[in-house]
This record gives C-alpha cells, structure tokens and sequence, in this order.
DNA sequence: AATACAGTTATCAAATATGATAACCATTAT
DNA sequence: ATAATGGTTATCATATTTGATAACTGTATT
C-alpha cells in the first residue's frame, strides 16, 4: 500500500471510531492536547502522525492502537 | 505513558522481533528502504517514528503494525 | 442579526524525523 | 596486518510534522 492510501485509510478509521464514540474532532483535539487542525489533518489522510501522537489518540478515545490501524 | 518510555519499549519490542526472526538491523534497514542510522535510532528508543515508517518495518518483517507494539 | 458548534484549509514558525555521511567500537575471519 | 560484519553515535541538510493563528464554510440556536 502506498502512502497516501495508508493514510487516508487511518485517517478514516480513526474518523469512524471517533465518530462511534459519538466525540467531536475539537473535543477529540483537546482531549489528545492538540491543536484542532492538526487532528483535522490526520482524520483527512494529509499528514503521516509519529507514533506517539498515534498512542495519544488511542488513550484518549480508551483504545489500543492497533484499533486505530484496522 | 510519557513518551520517552514509549519510544525506549518500542524500540526494544521491534529489536527483539528483530532478532528473532535473525534478520541484521542493517539488512532490516536495506528492506526497508532506510538509512541503518535511522534504524538504529528507532530501536535505541531516540526517535519517534512516524506511522508510515513503523509501517515499512512490519511490512519488511512480514508482521503487523501491532506486532511492534505489544 | 449575532453566536455557538463542527469541521476545513492556509500560512508560517518551531520542532523534529529522516537522509547522507562519517567516524567509532567490537568481533570474527582472512 | 586488513577486511567484513554488526551496531552506535555525531553532524549537518532536507523534509515533514506539529503548533499557533486565522479565515472560511455550514448548520443550528438565540
């Protein structure tokens, strides 16, 4: 899988999962402390987050990663 | 889980994963289409990978992302 | 109308990941 | 001795992520 298809794929699933959990991008974003744009970003394929951002998301929606790369 | 715990047990999950197949950090980094001193980095734990790169080293040890992550 | 909420995108600065290269160390083999 | 293998670290350049901010769109509410 190339890399943007790898990304848009992650940035539609953890869209899903979040919207799943019935949470807004914002409250998302504050939640991970982050910027809301840069979680808009992520949940829209543009940028390859680091891992540890990963790990942030995860724990603030009570996942494990490995949810967020099905 | 602060981030430098983090990235110190990645890196040492994804060395011993390593190892256990018997693959050479050198010949791992060659797979994947890296320079050895980045993987080297990544397994001491000194840097925070991105996803997609996370994803060229499971890919290239024929496991999951998830693997890496245990 | 204004305000709030939700999301998107652009711009730029700061931070940092990766690439390229080199030097170093240790061990083993020739 | 040299050469090969395996790994580590430093330095610097390049590429990219994240942060900060602002502006925009759309929808709903007051």
């Amino acid at each position: 899988m190339d890399k943007d298809d790898f990304l848009k794929h992650l940035g539609h699933n953890i869209k899903t999962l979040r919207e799943s959990k019935g949470i807004s991008q914002q409250k998302l974003a504050a939640d991970c402390n982050f910027e809301k744009s840069n979680m808009s970003r992520i949940e829209a394929g543009n940028t390859n987050p680091t891992i540890y951002t990963l790990y942030k998301i995860a724990l603030a929606m009570d996942v494990e990663i490995h949810e967020l790369l099905k």
